[in-house]
DNA sequence: ATCAGAAGTGGTTCGGACAC
DNA sequence: GTGTCCGAACCACTTCTGAT
Protein backbone atom coordinates (compact mmCIF):
# COMPACT_ATOMS: atom_id res chain seq x y z
CA UNK A 1 0.00 0.00 0.00
CA UNK A 2 1.78 3.14 -1.31
CA UNK A 3 1.90 5.81 1.26
CA UNK A 4 0.61 9.14 0.24
CA UNK A 5 3.47 11.77 0.67
CA UNK A 6 4.16 14.99 -0.82
CA UNK A 7 7.78 15.56 -2.32
CA UNK A 8 8.77 19.06 -1.05
CA UNK A 9 10.99 21.12 -3.61
CA UNK A 10 14.93 20.72 -3.95
CA UNK A 11 17.86 22.71 -4.51
CA UNK A 12 19.72 19.75 -5.70
CA UNK A 13 17.82 19.43 -9.04
CA UNK A 14 19.30 22.60 -10.31
CA UNK A 15 22.38 21.15 -8.78
CA UNK A 16 22.45 18.63 -11.44
CA UNK A 17 21.10 20.65 -14.12
CA UNK A 18 24.16 22.62 -13.33
CA UNK A 19 26.12 19.51 -13.76
CA UNK A 20 25.14 17.50 -16.74
CA UNK A 21 25.28 21.26 -18.35
CA UNK A 22 28.93 21.22 -17.80
CA UNK A 23 29.29 17.67 -18.34
CA UNK A 24 27.38 17.87 -21.57
CA UNK A 25 26.98 21.34 -23.35
CA UNK A 26 24.11 22.28 -25.26
CA UNK A 27 21.74 19.38 -26.88
CA UNK A 28 20.02 21.38 -29.35
CA UNK A 29 17.00 20.05 -28.70
CA UNK A 30 14.28 19.28 -30.75
CA UNK A 31 15.65 18.28 -34.18
CA UNK A 32 12.66 19.43 -36.01
CA UNK A 33 12.34 22.14 -38.29
CA UNK A 34 8.55 23.05 -37.59
CA UNK A 35 6.15 22.50 -34.77
CA UNK A 36 4.16 20.20 -36.79
CA UNK A 37 7.25 18.31 -37.42
CA UNK A 38 7.89 17.90 -33.53
CA UNK A 39 4.21 16.86 -32.97
CA UNK A 40 4.54 14.17 -35.21
CA UNK A 41 7.71 12.87 -33.69
CA UNK A 42 6.56 13.32 -30.26
CA UNK A 43 3.80 10.04 -31.49
CA UNK A 44 6.23 8.22 -33.38
CA UNK A 45 8.72 8.86 -31.24
CA UNK A 46 6.91 6.40 -28.86
CA UNK A 47 8.87 2.84 -28.09
CA UNK A 48 10.78 3.63 -31.23
CA UNK A 49 14.34 4.48 -31.64
CA UNK A 50 15.10 8.38 -32.98
CA UNK A 51 16.91 6.88 -36.25
CA UNK A 52 13.40 4.86 -37.07
CA UNK A 53 11.66 8.20 -37.09
CA UNK A 54 13.63 9.95 -38.98
CA UNK A 55 13.17 7.43 -41.80
CA UNK A 56 9.73 7.78 -41.42
CA UNK A 57 9.77 12.04 -41.31
CA UNK A 58 11.55 11.43 -44.43
CA UNK A 59 8.82 9.74 -46.03
CA UNK A 60 6.39 11.87 -45.38
CA UNK A 61 8.84 15.10 -46.49
CA UNK A 62 8.93 12.74 -49.72
CA UNK A 63 5.56 12.54 -50.11
CA UNK A 64 5.32 16.37 -49.64
CA UNK A 65 2.90 15.72 -46.97
CA UNK A 66 4.29 17.60 -44.01
CA UNK A 67 1.46 19.93 -43.93
CA UNK A 68 -1.29 20.13 -41.50
CA UNK A 69 -4.26 20.24 -43.65
CA UNK A 70 -3.08 18.00 -46.07
CA UNK A 71 -2.09 14.99 -43.90
CA UNK A 72 -5.86 15.64 -42.32
CA UNK A 73 -7.11 14.81 -45.44
CA UNK A 74 -4.69 11.75 -46.44
CA UNK A 75 -6.38 7.95 -45.69
CA UNK A 76 -4.88 6.56 -43.03
CA UNK A 77 -4.00 3.40 -45.11
CA UNK A 78 -1.42 5.82 -46.79
CA UNK A 79 -0.14 6.97 -43.76
CA UNK A 80 0.80 4.04 -42.29
CA UNK A 81 2.50 2.90 -45.64
CA UNK A 82 4.74 5.97 -44.78
CA UNK A 83 5.15 5.69 -41.35
CA UNK A 84 6.39 2.41 -40.94
CA UNK A 85 9.88 2.47 -40.38
CA UNK A 86 8.62 3.42 -37.27
CA UNK A 87 6.82 0.57 -36.05
CA UNK A 88 3.27 0.30 -34.61
CA UNK A 89 2.57 1.95 -37.81
CA UNK A 90 -1.16 1.26 -37.47
CA UNK A 91 -1.75 2.71 -33.81
CA UNK A 92 0.64 5.26 -34.93
CA UNK A 93 -1.04 6.34 -37.66
CA UNK A 94 -5.06 6.44 -35.68
CA UNK A 95 -2.91 8.41 -33.30
CA UNK A 96 -1.24 10.89 -35.30
CA UNK A 97 -4.68 11.56 -37.01
CA UNK A 98 -6.37 12.26 -34.30
CA UNK A 99 -3.82 14.88 -32.48
CA UNK A 100 -3.77 16.09 -35.73
CA UNK A 101 -7.20 17.15 -36.33
CA UNK A 102 -7.59 18.18 -32.85
CA UNK A 103 -4.79 20.80 -34.13
CA UNK A 104 -6.71 21.63 -37.63
CA UNK A 105 -10.34 21.84 -35.56
CA UNK A 106 -7.60 24.51 -32.70
CA UNK A 107 -6.96 25.82 -36.17
CA UNK A 108 -3.73 25.25 -36.27
CA UNK A 109 -0.78 26.52 -34.27
CA UNK A 110 -0.74 30.10 -34.94
CA UNK A 111 -4.53 29.98 -33.11
CA UNK A 112 -2.70 28.67 -30.01
CA UNK A 113 -0.81 30.98 -29.11
CA UNK A 114 -3.29 32.77 -26.89
CA UNK A 115 -4.92 29.32 -25.41
CA UNK A 116 -3.52 28.55 -21.52
CA UNK A 117 -1.06 25.80 -21.33
CA UNK A 118 -3.62 24.14 -18.79
CA UNK A 119 -6.24 24.33 -21.64
CA UNK A 120 -4.07 23.24 -24.31
CA UNK A 121 -3.06 20.19 -22.05
CA UNK A 122 -6.32 19.06 -21.17
CA UNK A 123 -6.94 18.74 -25.03
CA UNK A 124 -3.96 16.97 -26.12
CA UNK A 125 -4.64 14.36 -23.38
CA UNK A 126 -8.34 13.97 -24.96
CA UNK A 127 -6.54 12.74 -27.97
CA UNK A 128 -6.20 9.02 -28.72
CA UNK A 129 -2.83 7.77 -28.15
CA UNK A 130 -1.53 11.25 -26.18
CA UNK A 131 -0.34 10.32 -22.88
CA UNK A 132 1.00 13.16 -20.41
CA UNK A 133 4.81 12.29 -21.89
CA UNK A 134 3.45 13.00 -25.35
CA UNK A 135 1.20 15.70 -24.55
CA UNK A 136 4.41 17.44 -22.37
CA UNK A 137 6.78 16.92 -25.22
CA UNK A 138 4.32 18.80 -27.65
CA UNK A 139 4.02 21.44 -25.69
CA UNK A 140 7.85 22.17 -24.46
CA UNK A 141 9.02 21.71 -27.71
CA UNK A 142 6.43 22.35 -30.25
CA UNK A 143 4.08 25.38 -28.50
CA UNK A 144 7.00 26.30 -25.88
CA UNK A 145 5.17 26.44 -23.05
CA UNK A 146 7.00 25.79 -19.44
CA UNK A 147 5.76 21.95 -19.13
CA UNK A 148 8.52 19.78 -17.71
CA UNK A 149 8.84 15.92 -19.72
CA UNK A 150 8.71 13.39 -17.40
CA UNK A 151 10.15 10.29 -19.00
CA UNK A 152 11.06 7.03 -17.83
CA UNK A 153 14.92 7.82 -17.97
CA UNK A 154 14.19 11.20 -15.86
CA UNK A 155 12.76 8.92 -13.21
CA UNK A 156 14.97 6.11 -13.36
CA UNK A 157 17.81 8.76 -12.99
CA UNK A 158 16.20 10.34 -9.92
CA UNK A 159 15.54 7.36 -8.18
CA UNK A 160 19.29 6.27 -8.57
CA UNK A 161 20.32 9.66 -7.49
CA UNK A 162 17.81 8.59 -4.35
CA UNK A 163 15.86 11.88 -4.59
CA UNK A 164 12.09 10.43 -5.55
CA UNK A 165 11.34 6.91 -5.05
CA UNK A 166 10.78 6.16 -8.27
CA UNK A 167 6.95 4.88 -8.02
CA UNK A 168 4.90 8.67 -7.82
CA UNK A 169 2.55 9.45 -10.13
CA UNK A 170 3.20 11.32 -13.01
CA UNK A 171 1.75 14.92 -12.07
CA UNK A 172 3.29 14.64 -8.79
CA UNK A 173 6.73 14.54 -9.59
CA UNK A 174 6.36 17.18 -13.16
CA UNK A 175 5.04 19.48 -10.62
CA UNK A 176 7.89 18.74 -8.24
CA UNK A 177 10.27 19.16 -10.61
CA UNK A 178 8.84 22.44 -12.21
CA UNK A 179 8.40 23.85 -8.57
CA UNK A 180 12.22 22.19 -7.74
CA UNK A 181 13.61 24.44 -10.60
CA UNK A 182 11.34 27.56 -10.08
CA UNK A 183 13.59 29.71 -7.23
CA UNK A 184 16.52 29.32 -10.08
CA UNK A 185 14.16 30.83 -12.92
CA UNK A 186 13.08 33.86 -12.06
CA UNK A 187 9.27 33.65 -13.26
CA UNK A 188 11.33 34.06 -16.51
CA UNK A 189 8.97 32.15 -19.33
CA UNK A 190 11.53 32.06 -22.37
CA UNK A 191 14.59 31.06 -19.65
CA UNK A 192 11.67 28.58 -17.97
CA UNK A 193 11.02 26.59 -21.32
CA UNK A 194 14.95 26.90 -22.55
CA UNK A 195 16.04 25.11 -18.74
CA UNK A 196 13.37 22.74 -19.16
CA UNK A 197 14.16 21.81 -22.69
CA UNK A 198 17.75 21.31 -22.40
CA UNK A 199 17.22 19.10 -18.88
CA UNK A 200 15.01 16.78 -20.36
CA UNK A 201 17.91 16.67 -23.29
CA UNK A 202 20.41 16.22 -20.95
CA UNK A 203 18.66 13.76 -19.10
CA UNK A 204 18.07 11.77 -22.03
CA UNK A 205 22.26 11.60 -22.65
CA UNK A 206 22.56 10.86 -19.39
CA UNK A 207 20.67 7.35 -19.00
CA UNK A 208 21.77 6.35 -22.74
CA UNK A 209 25.60 7.15 -21.51
CA UNK A 210 25.68 6.25 -18.00
CA UNK A 211 22.27 5.74 -16.48
CA UNK A 212 21.16 3.07 -18.67
CA UNK A 213 19.21 0.13 -17.30
CA UNK A 214 22.35 -1.79 -16.25
CA UNK A 215 24.26 1.10 -14.82
CA UNK A 216 27.82 2.24 -16.25
CA UNK A 217 28.92 4.66 -13.28
CA UNK A 218 32.30 5.06 -13.60
CA UNK A 219 32.18 8.38 -15.82
CA UNK A 220 29.10 9.55 -14.37
CA UNK A 221 28.60 13.40 -14.21
CA UNK A 222 26.69 12.46 -11.02
CA UNK A 223 28.83 10.04 -9.75
CA UNK A 224 29.84 11.82 -6.52
CA UNK A 225 26.39 11.04 -5.14
C1' DA B 1 34.48 -13.98 -32.66
C1' DT B 2 30.17 -14.75 -34.55
C1' DC B 3 25.59 -15.97 -34.67
C1' DA B 4 20.79 -16.92 -33.22
C1' DG B 5 17.37 -16.66 -30.06
C1' DA B 6 15.58 -14.70 -25.77
C1' DA B 7 14.64 -10.97 -22.96
C1' DG B 8 14.10 -6.20 -22.08
C1' DT B 9 12.58 -1.53 -23.34
C1' DG B 10 9.29 2.02 -24.23
C1' DG B 11 4.08 4.83 -23.86
C1' DT B 12 -0.47 4.10 -24.37
C1' DT B 13 -5.18 1.92 -24.62
C1' DC B 14 -8.36 -1.25 -23.07
C1' DG B 15 -10.96 -4.15 -20.13
C1' DG B 16 -11.58 -6.53 -15.81
C1' DA B 17 -11.55 -6.31 -10.79
C1' DC B 18 -12.42 -3.85 -6.95
C1' DA B 19 -13.83 -0.01 -3.63
C1' DC B 20 -16.91 3.49 -2.50
C1' DG C 1 -23.01 4.17 -11.18
C1' DT C 2 -18.48 6.09 -10.85
C1' DG C 3 -13.76 6.16 -10.10
C1' DT C 4 -9.29 3.90 -9.48
C1' DC C 5 -5.96 0.47 -10.10
C1' DC C 6 -3.63 -3.16 -12.48
C1' DG C 7 -2.15 -6.21 -16.06
C1' DA C 8 -2.30 -7.56 -20.93
C1' DA C 9 -1.54 -6.23 -25.41
C1' DC C 10 0.51 -3.68 -29.06
C1' DC C 11 5.39 -3.79 -32.10
C1' DA C 12 10.08 -2.93 -33.52
C1' DC C 13 14.27 -2.37 -31.95
C1' DT C 14 18.23 -2.99 -28.76
C1' DT C 15 20.72 -5.58 -25.59
C1' DC C 16 21.90 -9.70 -23.37
C1' DT C 17 22.92 -14.64 -23.17
C1' DG C 18 24.34 -18.96 -24.64
C1' DA C 19 25.87 -22.04 -28.24
C1' DT C 20 29.08 -22.89 -31.79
Amino acid sequence: MPSVRKLKPVPELWTIFQKLFRAYGPQHWWPAESPLEVVIGAVLTQNTAWQNVERAMANLKHARLLNLDLLCRTPAGRIVELIRPAGYYNIKARRLLSVLNWLKEQGGFAKLRATPTSRLRAGLLDCYGVGPETADSILLYALNRPVFVLDAYTRRILTRYGLIQGDEPYEELRLWIEESLAPFLKKDPRATVRVFNEFHALFVRLAKTHCRSLPRCPGCPLNSR
